[in-house]
DNA sequence: CTGAAAGCGCTAACAT
DNA sequence: ATGTTAGCGCTTTCAG
C-alpha cells in the first residue's frame, strides 16, 4: 500500500474530455476514415496531457493483434562504433513510425531470441546478419509477424562477408599473396567470424590464391605471439583480423617476436574503433557506416508491416577500407 | 494470405489435453495451492509440446497486471567487458525466476527509457547507476512496478564513483599530488563521467589535494596532444582517465609530445579492456567484476517483485585496480 | 461524426 | 481437483 495510483485508462480520458472511449482511441490512433473535428480532438489531447495518460501496451497489443515493438538482435556486447550508430539511426527512424526498438544481446545465456520475442510480443525481429531458416521459423512461431533479413531472400547480402572480402582484397592489392586470418578467442563471436572469414576466402579464391591460414589469437601476449610465429612459419605475409581488437593482439604478438607491420607482416583490422588511429603505427582497418543502413531498414520494417505479411528485404552496410599504416 | 496460422491458444491445449483452460493455466503457472495429479499434468504438458503452444505475453500481462519483463538501461553501447559479464549473469539469473531481460541503450535518440518501458510494459526497470527521483517518477508513471537502484535509498552506492575514487587513490599512493582528469569527447558519456570524476574529487579532497584539472581529451592525435600539454603546464603528474579508451588517447598525446608513462605522467584507465594488457606499455586500470553484482541484483528484483511494492535495493560492483605499467 | 458492443487470450476469484 | 465466470484496457466493426 505504498500508494498504488490506479492506472489512468482510456475511460478516464473520455470522461474528462466529455467524449466516448472510442473517440479517444480514434484521435490517439489517427484512425483512418474518421474525421474528428478539431475541437473534439483538442479536448481529447488536453485530457491526455492533463492526466498523463499512456495507453496500456499489452491491452493494445492484445486487441490490435500486433505490438509496435521491434526487437533487434545484437551479436555481442562491445560491437564497434559502427553498430552503435546503426542502432541510433534505426531507433530514431523507427520511432517516427511509432515503433519502439528494443535490443537483445545475442549470446547471452538465459533467454534465447525467440523467448525474448515472445516475452515482449515483438511483431518484428531484426538482425544484423540474415537469419537462417530454422531461426526464422522459431521466431515466427514465437509470434513475430516479420523477420528480417532472412537468408536467401532477394536482395539479401551479408555485409560482414563483404567486409571480409574487402580486407583480403586490400592485402592482395598490396602484394600479399599468402594470407592469414585471425580469429577471436571468444566462442560467441564464432558465427560472425565465420561470415567475415568466408569473405576473405572468397577474395583468395577469386585471386587464385591459397585459402587463408586460420589461427585463433588469444587476448594475451604469449598466445598472440605464438599465433604470429605460426603464420611466419607458413610464410604468411598479410593477416586479416576478425576485428580491430584482434588486430591489436596480432600486432602485440609481432612486437613480442621483434616483427613490425607492415614490413614483416601486413595487418588489417575491422570496425575502425577510435583507438585504431591513436596507436603507433595507426591501424589499417575496414569501417562500416551503417547509419544509412539503419534508415533503410527502418523503412523496410514499416513497409513490411503495413503491406501485410511479405517481408521486404533490405540490408546494406557500406564497408570500406581505411588505409593507415599497417598494410 | 501467406498462410497466417491462427495462434495456438490455451483453449486449444485444453481441448487436446481433455481438460479445462483453467487447468492448463494451473499447470503452466505452477499455481500455488493447486494439487494437480501427475497424470493430468503430463497430459497438459504433452499437449503444450505437441501444439508448440506459447502463452500470449500481452494477454497474460493484461490479465495478471504485470509482465515478466525486466528492462535494463545500459549507459551506452561499447561499455567495457565488465558490463557484458554483468548482463550475462543478470540475464541468466533472472531467467531462472521466469523473468526476461531486455536491454535499452540509453543515449539513443528516438525513444526515452520511460517510453520503452511503457512500450513493453516492463514491470521492473534496472539501471547500472542509481536513477534520480525525476526519472523514477517518470518510470513509475510509465507502468514500472519497481525501479532500482533509486537514488538515496538505503544501501545505495555508486559503483562508478567508487571506481573513480580508486583511480585517484592509486595515483596518490604512488606519490602523485597534482591530478588531472581526462573526460571523453562524447556528450552522452558525460553523466557517467561526472560520476566517476566525483570519485576522483572525493579522493583528492580526502588527501587534502587540489581538485583535479579536468580536460576533455579528443579521440584524435592533435586534440589529445594539446590536452597533455595543458596538464603539463599545470604541473599535473598523474591523470585519471574516464575509461581505457580515453587513457589510450592520453598516452597517444604524450607520445606526440615526447613524454612517457609513468615517468613524465602517470595514467590510469578504467574498464580493463582486453587491449589494456596488450599495449606497450600495458595500461594500469580499474576493473569491475560485476558478475556477482548481476546475481545479487537479480535476486533483489525477484524479492521486490514478490514482496509487493517496496523496492529492495542492492547495487554493488566491485572495482579494483589492476596495476600494470603506466603508473 | 460519434458511441455501443463484442471480443483479443489470459488470470484469478469463486463455485462445484 | 477441476470447471465457471468475470474482467484486464484496448481496437474495431457496426449502428445511430
Amino acid at each position: 500500500m505504498t500508494g498504488s495510483a490506479k492506472r489512468v485508462t482510456r475511460a478516464d480520458v473520455a470522461r474528462v474530455a466529455g467524449v466516448s472511449p472510442t473517440t479517444v482511441s480514434f484521435v490517439l490512433n489517427d484512425t483512418p476514415g474518421q474525421s474528428i473535428p478539431p475541437g473534439t480532438r483538442r479536448r481529447v489531447l488536453e485530457a491526455v496531457e492533463r492526466l498523463d495518460y499512456r495507453p496500456h501496451a499489452s491491452a493494445r497489443t492484445l486487441a490490435a493483434g500486433r505490438s509496435n515493438v521491434v526487437l533487434l538482435s545484437i551479436p555481442h556486447l562491445s560491437p564497434g562504433p559502427g553498430i552503435t550508430r546503426f542502432v541510433e539511426e534505426f531507433a530514431s527512424a523507427l520511432a517516427q513510425t511509432g515503433l519502439t526498438l528494443i535490443t537483445h544481446l545475442a549470446g547471452v545465456p538465459g533467454r534465447s531470441l525467440p523467448d525474448v520475442c515472445a516475452a515482449v510480443d515483438a511483431s518484428v525481429v531484426v538482425g544484423i546478419e540474415p537469419f537462417d531458416p530454422g531461426t526464422v521459423q522459431a521466431l515466427r512461431r514465437a509470434g513475430a509477424d516479420i523477420v528480417l533479413p532472412a537468408e536467401g531472400e532477394a536482395g539479401t547480402y551479408s555485409p560482414m562477408r563483404h567486409a571480409g572480402r574487402l580486407q583480403a582484397e586490400h592485402l592482395i592489392e598490396h602484394g600479399r599473396r599468402r594470407l592469414g586470418y585471425a580469429l577471436p578467442e571468444d566462442d560467441r563471436l564464432r558465427k560472425m567470424a565465420e561470415e567475415r572469414l568466408a569473405g576473405v576466402e572468397d577474395a583468395c579464391a577469386a585471386a587464385s590464391l591459397p585459402a587463408p591460414a586460420v589461427l585463433v589469437v588469444e587476448t594475451e601476449l604469449d598466445g598472440a605471439a605464438s599465433a604470429v610465429r605460426g603464420w611466419i612459419e607458413e610464410s604468411v605475409t598479410g593477416v586479416c583480423a576478425y576485428n580491430d581488437e584482434t588486430a591489436f593482439a596480432v600486432l602485440a604478438g609481432m612486437r613480442e617476436n621483434g616483427r613490425t607491420a607492415p614490413a614483416d607482416l601486413a595487418v588489417i583490422g575491422m570496425d575502425d574503433i577510435p583507438l585504431a588511429r591513436l596507436t603507433d603505427p595507426p591501424l589499417t582497418t575496414v569501417r562500416f557506416d551503417l547509419r544509412e543502413a539503419g534508415r533503410h531498414l527502418a523503412q523496410a520494417v514499416a513497409v513490411s508491416l503495413s503491406s501485410g505479411e511479405p517481408h521486404l528485404t533490405t540490408a546494406a552496410g557500406f564497408p570500406r577500407v581505411i588505409r593507415r599504416s599497417t598494410v
